[in-house]
DNA sequence: CTGAAAGCGCTTACAG
DNA sequence: CTGAAAGCGCTTACAG
């Protein structure tokens, strides 16, 4: 294995010289780098990334904090990993997967031992015990969700209280006035997640300013009792018009529920969602639906991320980022 | 941040004895190991795992290579990457994510800068370019899948040819002889992928072997058209009695559309498949199905990714795991 | 424009 | 049982 030595040595310069044609941060005059070139090219020379990271105290890596709820719905997480690992490439980061199932223990582990300049994490809680573990790192760290309280640690996340403003409103706005809400098992309630309360919240809300009368409905993790849920709450006869469905896992069977009741959308019930475009294209859902953007959220929490490791000392930030709701045609004014 | 040389000096020993107390690699007195620990604990110290790799020639990171076909089911692969994650960290390996869109650069970029002490391919393609990147890396690398004509990497996947065989065996043995089998949709082919071609062929051979009349389908990525594909063959009136699904999204929307026949699932068709039982939780799968624990593979993957980076010099070998059948009783004897 | 030397934070032969 | 020193493969002040 080919070190810097070996392509000073071949190039007949010093160490230095090569680093710094490397490296580009002093001038080297053409002769000497076209000399150099040619060792790299004839040892088929790379850098060891962690002498480097040694030297410089820099990791080019961001630990990726996977700790999943038990009952969160998988497919859609996916999603942020993929984009959080694909910007990180682009702005010349390696991604470390932890998947710890303590989520602080991971960060202590991983932040401790230097073996990344930051961190992201997923899954968000309003009150989140990783934060504390951010903020006792060496390292800085951003959240992709919204904790509460939180003026300490950047974070990004779609705006998903003025997602479920929008979604009410798309449905008031057609007249209609009484809604069924699909949002997630309790168990995630419980589990305190930031996406899971902030829009059942302004939903709430804004349904009461609309004067739209809402039943709420806690899907279920397992299929079985899912499908019983739901199909009560299609069945009550109370004269729903319209179902504002959150859980990601309610959706991908509200088809066939539908279609076991001969139920037509939006014939008979307008629906409308919050999905991305490429979950909704795996499967078949036609909703007119807000957009949460991973890929967008995911860049830009990456993006916050570099930014506050080249610059310790910039301004906290919060983003929520602007929500758009895709027409799809499933709604009727009423 | 306390080093090595700080708990040295607190604790009043040479370095190399702190190295070694941690290291376990010498005897350290115990009232020098006091001392250390003290130490240690007063300045809450952790060993730099980029110093301790380049003084071991061993970065304890193994590379997850997700290089991902463009029409793959992204859900299902998820598991994958969650399970080897999870093993890895119980052998005491950090992941490193590579997405790079040219999986073969992503692993020349890893290895050559000595990121990673070894790599795990996902999505393994029956002649994957991969496989020369990982030949000419110094680290070895194990595939989660089978190519063809390989001897000199490590690999293992779940025995998709016996698969076939085995759902195939399960409806001729009831009587089944004009069955549809739904695979995966054309792309995924021409792409090569390895697990798509076992079992396709498999299931055709072992079809011909039990004189039964197959109706091949592929599916289409896209949900409409995949609706149309799966609809005409379920309406084509040739007497089918069986289904034999492969591709995972099929099986999602497979509900909905028996349910717009009014078929009625064993009655009117028997259901055979292929999919985790983890997935089949998620969405509402109650057919009798062929288990392809995705966690066995990836855990068995990582295992023999550690044995290798252990002794480079062991046997190449290629395990194929056995599957199991689920009987969930979606078919009926004819 | 270039080089010799010290340093990043560990480990490990070598010596006692 | 313990220490002083060299080395892993880089970078960067310092000097010329």
């Amino acid at each position: 294995m080919a070190t810097i030595s070996d392509v000073a040595e071949y190039a007949g310069v010093a160490r230095s010289t090569v680093s710094h044609a490397l490296s580009g941060k002093r001038p080297v005059s053409s002769a000497t780098r076209e000399r150099i070139n040619e060792a790299i090219a004839a040892l088929r020379f790379t850098a060891n990334a962690g002498a480097k990271a040694l030297a410089l105290a820099k990791t080019s890596t961001m630990g990726l904090i996977v700790s999943y709820a038990p009952d969160e719905f998988a497919p859609a997480r996916m999603q942020y990993v993929l984009a959080v690992s694909e910007v990180a490439r682009d702005l010349e980061y390696d991604v470390l997967m932890v998947t710890d199932a303590d989520g602080t223990a991971g960060i202590r582990r991983v932040t401790e031992s230097n073996r990344v300049d930051g961190v992201v994490l997923l899954s968000i809680k309003r009150h989140d015990d990783r934060l504390a573990s951010v903020l006792a790192a060496r390292q800085p760290g951003v959240l992709l969700g919204i904790a509460e309280d939180n003026d300490v640690v950047d974070s990004v996340d779609t705006d998903f209280a003025e997602a479920g403003r929008m979604l009410v409103r798309h449905l008031a706005d057609q007249g209609h006035r009484r809604v069924i809400f699909v949002t997630f098992p309790e168990q995630l309630f419980a589990q305190d997640l930031g996406y899971v309360w902030r829009l059942r919240d302004s939903v709430i809300d804004e349904a009461a300013k609309r004067g739209v009368t809402l039943t709420i409905v806690y899907d279920d993790a397992k299929p079985a009792a899912r499908a019983e849920v739901l199909g009560k709450a299609l069945d009550d006869g109370s004269g729903n018009t319209a179902l504002l469905v959150h859980s990601a896992a309610a959706l991908v069977d509200l088809p066939l529920l539908l279609s076991e009741r001969g139920i037509s959308v939006p014939r008979d019930l307008s629906v409308v969602s919050l999905f991305g475009e490429e979950f909704g294209a795996m499967f078949s859902l036609p909703f007119t639906a807000i957009e949460p953007a991973p890929e967008v959220v995911a860049a830009r929490a990456v993006e916050l991320l570099a930014a506050r490791i080249a610059d310790p000392s910039r301004p906290i930030v919060r983003e929520l980022i602007e929500p758009v709701l895709i027409d799809r045609g499933s709604t009727r004014a009423i």
